[in-house]
DNA sequence: GATCTATCTGCAAACCTTTGCATTGAAGTA
DNA sequence: TACTTCAATGCAAAGGTTTGCAGATAGATC
């Protein structure tokens, strides 16, 4: 029933290997006979077989795309900047979703390994060895993990997080707590990381509360633990989770931003739609999603497939480039933070929320630092 | 450097069969022998290449879900649900985006017919010919859309758009808009007969607003249009239009449900943090990628592929069964609709918001109507 | 001891393409 | 005319796997 390439050799009187070129090659057949092949396949319906097709060429023309979690309002737009620079490109995009689980990563991984010529693999939730593992298996691309000697795109999140304890310490916060997000996640590290140590440096006290699962639900699960804890300021691993914590607070008639200020980090466009409206560090998704594919294909370039080659073994050591980019993230500020009780004491220059910074649209421009590798 | 099923077999000894066999039919292989291969493989790293074994058996365990826009909140629950299933069946799935775009919906289903077992067409926008055209080249299942001889699955938002216009015509609304979605979506047809319909019998204007885009910012761009309409109640094509709304309302100072009520559709998990609480027709998305799912794999071990067969070719008119699954819709009622201006006036028992139908958890039970469909 | 069975394994074709090399024929050059 | 050059096409191997068939070995039966 499905029409081969066979077929088409059959019905245009010619060899296969010439249908074949015609698809592949125009310019070495014939032009008349290019348009008698040509009008007998699309007389038959003939497509080309991509699975055979990648069978011989060692290419798919797919990227294969794994997620955490696509409910999360996160990824959408770096999915659809991912798939449109991969169109672009010739490529297409197949998504997998993980539900957060470590071992339905590695085992997307392996399936996909075959029928892609690579993975982005967005914020992974499995260990750097597995990763760096499954790195021999399929060219890989990590997104929201920095791992030594593969190519990372990476959001400056601890720039972020910086920004937002700064803003709070600004408005007159001391008492603040971090909302954890996932076991497991880089950029909860980063984040906690960055944010401690921005909190001693403006004296303040800083809760870790979690970890937690980065969901709304994880959010309002912990607005109790929140009010006990006795903060006038919190920041949350994503919005997400402060979108939940805002409505947990609410039900709990907690006012916000009057007695407690929330920052989320991400911002989704849903952080623009709450009230109050949320005050959060935007992410660029989108710029991360055409950069990851870039240095996919970028790689996939460097070290062409051995598809023919066969014989000679690969000598150990071989130089590949690796690059990490680090993108840039920015605070937004909305009416999720207010003044804290200290706000206009004691630090000089601690005003109510001045006309702050403003979100530039998608920054795109990425802070590059790359590095040569020696690969295993 | 790729380790194959020869490197294998050199390995343990015996023929490339034997490993084959190790793998997809354990029983025909002596249990000593077995181990030996499977440590082989273990210790080679070898995995089955699932592009080659889909070549010669014309399976390849995946299925593909094309989606016409990640980004909106409706389809995450319809795919993760779709993945479990198919995980539990052994398959995978893979997610593309359309973008909303019919000509990139045709493109993806050429790009994954050979990678796929089946496509899942989940509210498609392009014609319906070219649907049928396409399900000649991949088994097909289409989600939100009806087709004589094609296996649908379907919600019935006829029935929830009918509950909608019924709850507001009961709290005393008589001047309604309904906010149309996209061109070429069969659900914003459905809505808009079924609204229609409604309104004339419960005496009630309907004044259509549209088509407009199935956006959050689709929503927002009518709310001028909805106040100028002097309508006090709003049914929208779904709950991101309607948040939309709500927020355009709110710019404008119009007081929701105060001044006018409004009623989404979908249920997305969005529809219970606005403010007011979003009343919606709550449609059972996650049961509709399992049914989905369920019916594909059904399709497939009915027709089963003609691997091997090559010779005769496939008598017309085969007997093929198609069924179409329509899941049942249910109004929740929340805070976004309110008394009307005629409440209590004229029509007996039309009280305030009472304490109205509730949603149950995932109906999951299908009315199904099946049919015996003669295959071209 | 001969025959039969059952169990296990090997052989080779098939799936659908791509591609290096060989072949053909025509056109161009000396 | 004899030669080279070039464009167009055919040939056949290769890619990694599955699977019908046949061969081999061992045990069971008489």
């Amino acid at each position: 029933m499905p029409v081969t390439i066979r077929d088409v050799a059959r019905a245009s009187g010619v060899h296969i290997s010439t249908v074949s070129r015609t698809f592949s090659a125009p310019h070495l057949v014939n032009p008349e006979t290019r348009v008698r092949v040509l009008a007998c396949a699309e007389d038959l319906g003939y497509r080309p077989n991509r699975a055979a097709r990648a069978l011989i060429t060692g290419r798919t023309h797919n990227i294969g795309l794994i997620i955490a979690d696509i409910a999360n309002p996160f990824f959408p737009p770096l999915i659809k900047a991912a798939e449109s620079q991969a169109r672009h490109r010739d490529y297409h995009v197949f998504v997998a979703d993980t539900n957060e689980d470590a071992a339905a990563e590695e085992e997307l991984v392996h399936a996909l390994a075959k029928q892609v010529d690579g993975v982005l693999l967005c914020s992974p939730r499995m260990s750097n060895s597995l990763i760096e593992q499954l790195s021999r298996e399929v060219p890989l691309v990590v997104v929201n993990r920095q791992l030594a000697g593969l190519p990372c795109v990476l959001m400056d999140v601890g720039q972020g997080a910086r920004s937002a304890i700064e803003h709070l310490a600004r408005l007159g916060h001391r008492e603040m707590a971090l909302l954890g997000g996932p076991r497991g996640s880089w950029t909860s590290r980063e984040i906690r990381r960055a944010a401690n140590a921005a909190a001693r440096t403006a004296g303040a006290d800083l809760t870790v509360i979690g970890p937690n699962p980065p969901t709304e639900a994880g959010g309002l699960a912990q607005a109790e633990q929140v009010r006990r804890a006795g903060v006038t300021a919190v920041l949350a691993y994503n919005d997400l989770m402060a979108i939940g914590l805002l409505e947990g607070l609410d039900a709990l008639g907690v006012g916000v931003p009057q007695e407690i200020s929330v920052v989320g980090v991400d911002d989704i466009s849903l952080s623009r739609l709450t009230r109050p409206k949320l005050t959060t560090v935007a992410t660029p998704t989108a710029a991360a999603g055409r950069t990851a594919v870039d240095m996919l294909l970028q790689q996939e370039t460097d070290v062409p497939r051995t598809a023919r080659g066969g014989g000679a073994t690969v000598a150990v050591g071989v130089r590949r480039t690796t690059a990490q980019v680090m993108l840039q993230t920015e605070l937004v500020i909305r009416d999720s933070t207010g003044p804290g009780p200290y706000a206009g004491r004691e630090r000089p220059g601690a005003a109510a929320a001045g006309p702050g910074p403003h979100r530039r649209a998608d920054p795109g421009n990425p802070i590059v630092a790359a590095g040569d590798v020696v690969a295993s």
